[in-house]
RNA sequence: GUGGAUGUAGCUCAGCUGGUAGAGCGCGGGAUUGUGGAUCCCGAUGUCGAGGGUUCAAGCCCCUUCAUCCACCCCA
């Protein structure tokens, strides 16, 4: 038989899975700090949970089967759906507004590329049931502080708004909605193609004359800032576009009362395929150029009708996720990520097996202080010994032999520094301790 | 779903116009049996992704298939 995974799924071994969790931890501690309580959803949900819900092609991207009952099931392909049904689900539990974070990994039958895969984790924290600038700024406080624990600096968040780019293209002229959505969807390619190629995408897709594309394009790809657009929203009466304008300022300086702006920038071109989004959506990309083209590391968005699908109550709801595998291939990629944590600090040899019962009883006092220990369990010469642990990246090797238990001692040996020293059984944990945390 | 590239020892790869496979790293053993990561010596390893075809002969040519990578679509 031969060993192999799926297409698009991953084993993680221990030097990339020990950071990876550490990564998590991180985020969790912040989601958790920011008012954040966890959450846990099956990964299989009803086929007609999840259709319908993300577009046509989300739709197609589901990994979908018959279950032994014969039941229509799929993988769920995100994170915000499954919680929207365990809110309209579980209401009567949930006091409002609900802040929940989860980090699970979801499946998309998607064709696996770089920084593509068809099992990835994303990283999860909405606010359910508030509809204030508020709750927006929240989400985004929690992300951008994500992003800051986990020491990246080189990355921008784009904002903007459903009723902003929709405002826009009314402005242009472009009422119909099959129309808009084309234009949005070229217009979200313009970091990508040139101008020049998305007016002639507009032209084919939205079937708008070639001027009035070119009108189009040149609306989102001026840069205006938001007060540009304020003004011309004022000026056609537009209330939809007043009042995200307003909205999307109120976020802003909130983000900035947070102190965590210098990521943010107002960007009219930001579309968002999936078709929940109500509100305010934004999108994170990395800015160096080594892993710029990874594509999107934070986004999300709000979503207010989308927990109303599943019960009576309409529900506001926004939120934001983290793409945990992208931004540890991009951390990895600068040299942000340590792979040492897979390894061991302390290595104990057993130079005799009858002494083994002796070794094992100091190491447990080790780990009872919390030490990461490890016994040889192998045997033989005590220079094979070492040298496994020198490869398990032991700072400290334990040396026990007959005169030392004799004396009541134990050979301690810094591996790196090549020296070593006997120190009564006693003291064991205080001479580990001063080695491996100086000071 | 569309297009492009690649697939040779555990890893990174070499292999000239077809003549039955190499290097580095890694791995295993050793240098008077209680001290490693240096050095030196010795050693193993591959149905050359899989299947078929052309040929006296194929890792190298042709077809098929699978896998991986990249781009498009879409997205984290």
């Amino acid at each position: 038989m031969q060993a192999q995974t799926l297409k698009g799924f991953r084993d993680f071994l221990p030097t990339d899975m020990a950071p990876r969790q550490a990564m998590v931890r991180r985020i969790e501690v912040v989601f958790e700090t920011h008012g954040f309580s966890p959450l846990q959803t099956p990964a299989l949900e009803y086929l007609e949970t999840l259709t319908g819900k993300y577009g046509d092609e989300g739709d197609k991207l589901l990994y979908r089967f018959t279950d032994h009952g014969d039941r229509q099931v799929a993988l769920r392909y995100d994170l915000t759906v499954p919680l929207a049904r365990v809110v309209a689900q579980h209401r009567a539990q949930l006091q409002l507004p609900f802040r929940r974070y989860q980090i699970a990994p979801v499946w998309r039958a998607d064709k696996p590329q770089r920084g593509r895969y068809r099992e990835f984790v994303q990283c999860d924290a909405d606010i359910c049931g508030a509809d204030s600038a508020l709750a927006d700024a929240e989400v985004l406080v929690a992300g951008l502080s994500v992003l800051r624990s986990l020491g990246v600096e080189q990355a921008q968040m784009h904002l903007n708004h459903r009723d902003i780019l929709f405002g826009i293209l009314r402005l242009c002229n472009v009422p119909h909605h099959p129309a808009q959505i084309a234009c949005i969807r070229a217009i979200d390619k313009l970091d990508k193609l040139t101008p020049a190629a998305v007016v002639e995408e507009i032209v084919q897709q939205a079937d708008l004359p070639a001027d009035q594309a070119q009108a189009v394009v040149a609306a989102f790809a001026a840069g205006w800032p938001l007060s540009h657009w304020q003004q011309q929203a004022l000026d056609a009466a537009d209330l939809p576009m007043q009042a995200a304008i307003e909205r999307v300022a109120a976020v802003i300086n909130l983000v900035t009362a947070a102190g965590l702006d210098r990521w943010l920038a107002f960007d009219c071109s930001i579309a968002r395929g999936l078709d929940y989004y109500t509100g305010i959506i934004y999108e994170t990309r990395l800015t160096d150029p080594k892993v710029a083209s990874m594509g999107a590391v934070m986004s999300g968005g709000r979503y207010d009708g989308l927990i109303g699908l599943f019960g009576k109550e309409k529900i506001p709801a926004v939120g934001i996720s983290v793409g945990l595998d992208r931004l540890f291939a991009a951390l990895y990629e600068l040299g942000l990520v340590r792979t040492d944590s897979a390894q061991v600090p302390i290595y104990a040899t057993v130079l005799q097996p009858e002494l083994a019962g002796a070794v094992l009883i100091l190491v447990q006092g080790l780990r009872d202080h919390g030490w990461r220990a490890e016994i040889d369990t192998l045997g033989g010469k005590v220079g094979k010994q070492f040298e496994r642990a020198a490869k398990r990246g032991a700072r400290l090797a334990l040396v026990l032999g007959p005169d030392e238990q004799a004396a009541g001692t134990v050979v301690v040996k810094d591996l790196r520094q090549s020296t070593q020293q006997s120190v009564a059984q006693t003291q064991l944990a205080a001479v580990v301790a001063a080695i491996l945390r100086p000071q």
